[in-house]
Parts: C-alpha cells; structure tokens; sequence
RNA sequence: GGGCCCUUAGCUCAGGGGUAGAGCGCUUCCUUGACGCGGAAGAGGCCAGAGGUUCAAAUCCUCUAGGGCCCACCA
C-alpha cells in the first residue's frame, strides 16, 4: 500500500487530532481580505453562558458551519466570529444559585473575599464588586467549557475573533452606540408605569414578556352610586380596590351611560371614584363595567394615560403592599382595614381583602373560578406587577409610525431562510406596544454610561444628562467621576449622581455585528465585514436579537446589518415538546461526539431542512457515523490501487458515465448550497456517494486491480471521482474528509477549491450507461439473493433483453458487468426489458 | 381570540400536478482481494379527513380535525 493509508483506518479520535492541527495551521483564520466582496461574514450566535450547552444549541451551530465551509471552499474569506453572551440576568442567577450569593449594592467591596468551596447556606450578601468578580470567575469557566465542545464539533470559526458582552472593548461598543442614539433623540428617558418584576426588582420589556395561564376567580363587588344604586364589578384582582380610580364602561353601553360623570364609592375603602367611559371596556365581560386600578394591568395603564386619572399606587417594588396608609383613605374604618393589607405580598392582601369584604357584604355570592392568562417575565417566577419608575427607552417604532414603517420596510428587504419566518418578524413589529425599555436594575452588565447633575435640594436633572466623551469608554458612572467634579461631589446637592442601571442583555447584543467587527476601533475590520452576510439564529428570538439588531443598524447607519437571516429549527423531544435544557443536558455534547463521532453528530444536524423542528434521534448519528466509515474504508480501496493517475487516461465509457452523473451531483449540490439548503446538498451528495460504492466499485474492481490502460482508467476516474466526493462531503463531515485528504493531499480539504463540474466535463460521458448496467448487475443481485447464494457465486447464462438502444449502453460498459456478475459472458436480446440469469451447478 | 408551521411506510424524514421515495427497524440470505463499525435482496403506504380546480392531485384551493410554535388588554 502506498501513500499514509492506514490498514485499519477508524474515525476514533479524529476529533483531538484535527482540531488541534487546525487550530495550529490556522486554517480557519480570517486573514488576506482586501475588499468586501471577498468576505463572507457571519453574525454567530453568542451562546448564553449559563450552565452547559445542550444539543439543540449544537444543532444550529452545525448547520451554520456547514454552510460558513462551503463559502470559503468557494474561496471566500469567511469571517466567522464566536462570543459569549455572560453578561446579564442568567449569569446573576447562576452565580447566586451556584455561590449561593446575593448582590447589595449598599455593601462594601471585600478586596479578601475568595469564592466558597460549597455555596452559602444561607445566602451571603456581596457587594456589586464582589458579585460581578464571581460572575467574571464563573462565566470563565463556563466559556472553557464551551469551547471545548465547539471545537470538538469541529465549528470552523477563527477564536482569534473571540468575543464576550461583559469585556471592557463591547461594553465601550455599547455605550458608544446608545451615546449615539442619545445624541440622535433615539434614546429618551421617562417616569412611566413599567412592568415590574419584584422577586429580580427590575423592569422587563415586552419582548421579555410571556402569558402563562394560571388559576384566578372573578369576584364580585359592589361599589356604591352616587344615586344610591349599588353598581356591581367583577375583578380578578380584589386586593386593588384600595388603588381603585376609576370605573369604566363602553361609551355605548346603555346600562352605564346614565352614570358616566358620576361617580361611585368603593367598598370598604368608600374612595370617591369618577364613572367614565372608554371603548376598550368590553360591555360583554363580567358586568360590562371594570375597576380601574392604578396598575392591575396593563389596559389599567391605556386608561390611566387616556382618561388621565389619579394615580394611586400601593404595591412596592418589593411586591409587598406599602406600610403606611396612603392619604386616599381617609376614613378610620377604612385605614383600619388598609393596616390589614400593610407589608403583604399580593397573594396574601388578596386572601385578607376578600375575608374584608365578605365581612362587609360588598362581596356578592363566592369568587367564580377561572384561568386566565397572567403576564409573567420569561425568566422569572411570580406574575409581573407595574410599577411607575424612571427608566431608559430606544426608540423601535412602537409609538412612531414612522420608524415603524422603515422598520418594516428593512425586515421586507432581508432575505429570510427559510421564507415563511419573515412574517414573524411584521407581526412583532405591528404588534409593539411601546418604545424599547433598555435599562434594567441589575448588576451585571453594561452601566448605562451617564450621570445626573443634583440641584441645590439635590434632586437630579434628569433631561440633561452629564455625557462622557467617546473616547474615555467605557465608564462605570457608579465608581467613575465626571469631568468637572470630584469624587466627594457624588450625592451632594450641586454634586452628582451616576446612573446606577445597566443596559438590558439585548441592548448589547443587538450590536453583535459591530462588537464582531471591532466597530470605532478597527476600522479596517470593519469595513472589510459589515454589512454581513448571514445571521443565523433560532426563531424564538426573532422579537428579541433579529429585531433588535435592525432596530440599532437601522438607526445607526439606515440599512440592514445583514443580507440573509437564516433560522434554525428546534430540537424536539420525542413526545414533540421542544426539547427542555435539562433533557437535552442528560447525554452531553461531548458524550455523543464520543460515541457516534462529531461528524456522527453534524450529520444528524446538518440533515434536517433549514427551519424544521426536529426531532432528537440518535439513530441519525448512528447512520452518519457509518457513512465517515464507509467513506474511510472506500477511500483505502480507491487509495491502494495505484499512485496518482492522470485525469487523461479516463477513457472507458463507464469511468465516463459515472463521471457525467457526479457532475450533476455537483451541480445539485452547489445550487441547494446556494440557497442555504445544505440538508439538500448533503442528501445529493449522499445519495450519489452509496451508489457510487454499491454500484460503480463493484462494477470496475476487476478492472482497476489490473494494470494497462483500461485499468489506468478506471483508476483515475476512481482517484478524480474520491477527490469530488470527499470536498463535496468536507462541509458536513469535516474530520474523516481531512483525515483522508491527508492520506494523499498537501494541505487542508477545507481550503480546498468546491469541486465544479466543469473541472472534469471532458471526462464525462452519457450517464445512462452506468445506470443501464447497475439495473442488469441489480437484477443479477436478485437472483442470487432469492437462491440464497454468494453474490460471487459463478453464472453459466446471462441474458439481459432490451431495447436496441439500451444493448448499445451495457455493451458499452465492456466485460465490468460480467466480471462484476462473475459469469463467463453476457448476451442480448432484442425486446422488453427482461434479464435471465442462471447459477452454475455447484 | 389572531397568525405561522406540521400531519407521507412501524420510526425519523425527503418529495411538492404525470406509475409513492430514502434511511433506520423488520424478514431472508451472504463469511470477506475497501469495509462484519460489513454486503445483497425482500416485505411494508387510500400521502390526517372532507369538498373543489384539473385530462390528471400526496402535490394547487377551501374547510375540518389533531400536533407544535409565536402573538394577544390579567376586568
């Protein structure tokens, strides 16, 4: 055996090997681009780091790489970042779960404070300073880890591109870019009613919102007229009354027109309320006429802004129910039965209040159960209650139609793969109900970059922000001074105060093409990648990242960050749930790289139709593992026949058809890369590869072990055919196509030129001979395998009758069917399509 | 309540007006000059249901039923 061709060649431990060689050679570093058009960039998904990486995240990141291969077999510059999305609300959650830890930022920093070998129990209060240390400790090891498991799936990604949404260099992005909205009026402040999440004690945006059904019951009230007609409501949310302003009721409804302008007594409370109409009170639920409450939910908050009423407030931030009284009630009585409700969290100031009034009579008949949907915060476990706070926002089009239009408009123009997901993103777009909430009261993350001048009483100017210049970010307001003050100005009246908030985790990663790109500080860069190609991405997060990244491209620079936006699939259980981390974590990445081979893996990944949901199936990886196998073993055959041959000597009509059908191949496989259709490219491929060892091999293995031409022939379209397939397979199978290229290759098949058929179109000849001799050599197949034979068994009669025409091909083919078939001769007949076969006597 | 996707062999999925496809699994064989981590052959389907368009429908249209996802103002 010539050349490095193992006599036992496996695909065990390819992974370690070629890896490690790649990265050596730098064979996926992005280097050598003098103008855009070479470049093929890609705005990979920074992963959450938050715990381990799950198969449904290697299931996109597989079908991506695919595709970043086959661009730069075509011979571009392929621009393949990775980072890590650490900073953030998962990353607090994991290190006060896995430290058991908590942030107050009233604490001092404790510079001696080391991490605890077991978590504290009970949780131990950090200072901010302290808490982000652990969160940098923990996500450091957590992005090892991750790594590990990108580089063993074998991502061609250049890590020298590595990047993170907590390093100092993207938090200087993100505050440059939200200076820059701010500059623009993009970016605004306000006191508003917010949604407010008590157990985290920030806000959330609507893109962060979800409805979960729970168990609620409407219960009935009574309020009193003001012509001494009681009026009944119904109210899921009891404990409000005390934060009641108002009754409304459709403006035609007849039963209340005659009250509105009045006004009604609330019960227990006994709180003059004004009776109003709006037309978003619907006549058909409950009683027709609903308590407004000063914030139940969130048309509390449209009727609250349109109708402009009192503003009566009682739940904290803190989900409890303030201490003292408020001076809206004012009756002994009714600030008695308020002392009751005091310091309570919701759900028990609504068991209290309903005691209250069944008490009192004003509750009619028992609560009716119901399940409604209620508005949670995704990560988060208790229902969201608003509250009125001072917040950041971005402005998305959500009260401008305008920008909302132009942002449709930008989300027209992308080129979604596959098509159908454009829609999701007109629907979130119609649907925004406000502008971007972006700032959140947390502490790991990006500080928003500004403070506030306090007035002689000390209170801040919040409309004219103290701005530090671009080139001093990134800044941290709440340690750092601006210019013209002193560090002992901070929180004196005439001083200072920073901004204590930080941006929401997508007000950052909404700018992952510039943070990739090194946007202000490698202009080259830059300019050599953005716009990008491609963003590939899942699509639950179509409202969030996709959009968000329009919004800030739009905003900065008025076009599209990217050409296509690519979404991926979900992993499926097998019951059709979407596969849940914790499922997914049971049989780690990295564990079944170690058992079906990561090749295995991507091939199971990289079957599944762009955007299709899938299910989790091992079996898949077992049949990708067994073609990097055969793959292998079909290589050792074709590798051990003979040193390189010249392309020239193919001139047997079979060596030609076999070529003509793989210049089709090239030309399917090329056109669904194309179009972002790898699972296409890698089922033609595939498919052409089986018949090609089933068929072609067997039919010119006799031939090919002799010498002479005809063998020279045969040998050559076996070595130019071996080098086609193994490119055509390298974007999929990436480690057993190197190992094999490596037995008779110099450098890497993945910078390997795509095969195109052109490459070979002087060789190829009518493909119907190869498919007319497969057929006899099949049916020969048949007829051994019914006599329950060796297929090597010896024939004494072949007799193929056919058309004149189909004759004319398997004779063509020569003495490779009857070798193949082991008999001593083959004869035709003219007439319909027949074969006769007959075994020797044993 | 609105929208999107899916429903094809036991399983996982391709196909997308012209005779129903693949792999796995199953059944029956083959012991090897690439491969037993092999190889060959075979059985197996009213293409969810009902209407329509058409010479022709798994494919196009309408409706229905399941499944999944996204969205929606919690009275």
């Amino acid at each position: 055996m010539n050349r490095n061709v193992p006599d036992k060649p496996t695909i065990d431990g390819l992974e370690a090997r070629w890896s490690a060689r790649w990265e050596e050679q730098g064979v996926y570093r992005f280097r050598g681009a003098e103008s855009r058009s070479e470049v093929y960039a890609i705005d990979t998904p920074p992963p959450t780091v938050s715990g381990s990486l799950h198969m449904g995240t290697v299931f996109g990141y597989a079908q991506t790489d695919s595709v970043a291969r086959y661009q730069r077999m075509k011979g571009k510059k392929v621009f393949y970042p990775m980072g890590w999305d650490d900073n953030g609300l998962p990353t607090e959650r994991r290190v006060q779960a896995y430290y058991g830890v908590t942030c107050d930022p009233s604490l001092p920093y404790d510079p001696d404070f080391a991490p605890p070998e077991e978590p504290f129990d009970p949780p131990r209060p950090l200072a901010r300073r302290n808490f982000v240390e652990l969160c940098h400790i923990l996500t450091g090891e957590d992005e090892r880890a991750f790594e590990e498991v990108f580089r063993t799936l074998g991502l061609s990604v250049d890590w020298s591109h590595l990047y993170t949404t907590i390093a100092e260099s993207t938090q200087a992005i993100s505050q440059r870019a939200f200076l820059r909205n701010l500059a623009r009026g993009e970016a605004y402040t306000q006191e508003a009613p917010v949604l407010w999440d008590t157990d985290f004690q920030t806000a959330v945006a609507q893109a962060e919102l979800e409805d979960r059904e729970r168990p609620g019951a409407y219960h009935r009230l009574v309020f009193g007229g003001g012509n001494g007609e009681p009026i009944h409501i119904e109210t899921t949310r009891p404990e409000l009354v005390c934060s009641c302003v108002a009754l409304v009721a459709h403006p035609d409804d007849d039963r209340y027109r005659p009250l509105f302008g009045s006004t009604a007594l609330t019960p227990i409370f006994g709180v003059e309320v004004p009776i109003v109409a709006h037309p978003l009170a619907d006549p058909e639920k409950g009683t027709g006429v609903a308590m407004v409450c000063t914030f139940g939910d969130t048309a509390d908050v449209t009727w609250w802004r349109e109708l402009d009423l009192e503003t009566r407030a009682v739940i904290g931030r803190d989900g409890r129910f303030r201490e003292e009284a408020p001076d809206w009630i004012e009756s002994d009585a009714a600030r008695a039965a308020y002392a009751d409700l005091a310091g309570k969290y919701v759900n028990q100031a609504r068991r209290r209040m309903v005691e209250l009034l069944g008490e009192s009579g004003e509750l009619v008949g028992e609560p009716s159960p119901i399940t409604h949907p209620v508005k949670f915060y995704e990560r988060g476990d208790r229902p969201l209650e608003i509250v009125t706070s001072r917040q950041w926002y971005i402005r998305n089009g959500g009260r401008d139609v305008g920008l909302r239009d132009q942002l449709l408009a930008e989300g027209d123009a992308l080129r979604w793969v596959p098509e159908y997901m454009r829609v999701r993103f007109r629907h979130w777009v119609e649907g925004l109900a406000g502008d971007w909430l972006v700032s959140r009261q947390r502490f790991f993350g990006v500080p928003i970059p500004l403070w506030y001048r306090l007035d002689e009483s000390g209170e801040p100017d919040y409309e004219d922000p103290i701005i530090p210049p671009e080139t001093e970010l990134p800044v941290d307001p709440g340690s750092d001074v601006p210019a013209g003050y002193r560090a002992d100005q901070r929180g004196i009246p005439g001083g200072f105060i920073g901004d204590l908030d930080i941006f929401d985790t997508w007000a950052t990663s909404s700018l992952t093409p510039l943070i990739a790109g090194r946007w202000g500080s490698d202009d080259k860069l830059f300019q050599l990648v953005f716009p990008m190609d491609q963003r590939p991405q899942g699509h639950e997060i179509i409202r969030t990242w996709l959009f968000s990244t329009v919004v800030r491209s739009h905003l900065e620079f008025g076009r599209l960050p990217w050409e296509h936006a690519t979404i991926n699939g979900w992993i499926l259980d097998p019951d059709r749930k979407k596969m849940s981390k914790s499922k997914g974590n049971v049989v780690t990445p990295m564990a079944l790289f170690a058992e079906h081979g990561a090749d295995g893996v991507r091939y199971w990944a990289t079957s599944a139709r762009p955007g299709a949901d899938t299910a989790y199936d091992e079996s898949q990886m077992k049949i990708g593992r067994r073609l990097a196998i055969k793959i292998l073993n079909a290589s050792r055959f074709v590798l051990g026949l003979a040193e390189d041959a010249e392309p020239g000597a193919v001139t047997q009509a079979l060596d030609r058809a076999m070529l003509g059908r793989l210049a089709e191949v090239v030309s399917s496989a090329t056109a669904a890369f194309d179009e972002y259709d790898y699972a296409k490219a890698l089922a033609s491929t595939e498919t052409a590869f089986w018949a090609w060892t089933d068929d072609y091999l067997e039919l010119v293995k006799g031939r090919a072990y002799g010498d002479g031409s005809d063998a020279a022939s045969a040998q050559a379209a076996l070595q130019l055919s071996l080098s086609v397939f193994l490119r055509l397979f390298a974007p999929f199978l990436p480690y057993v196509t190197e190992e094999v290229w490596s037995w008779w290759k110099e450098g890497s098949v993945h910078l390997a030129a795509w095969p195109l058929a052109s490459e070979f179109e002087s060789l190829t000849g009518d493909p119907i001979v190869l498919d007319v001799t497969a057929e006899v050599l099949s049916q020969v197949r048949r007829v051994k395998s019914d006599a329950k034979v060796s297929m090597k068994a010896p024939l004494q009669l072949l007799v193929l009758t056919d058309s004149a025409d189909r004759i004319d091909k398997v004779r063509a083919a020569g003495t490779d069917l009857v070798d193949a078939a082991n008999a001593k001769s083959i004869d035709f007949e003219i007439g319909p399509f027949e074969i006769r076969a007959e075994l020797a006597p044993a």
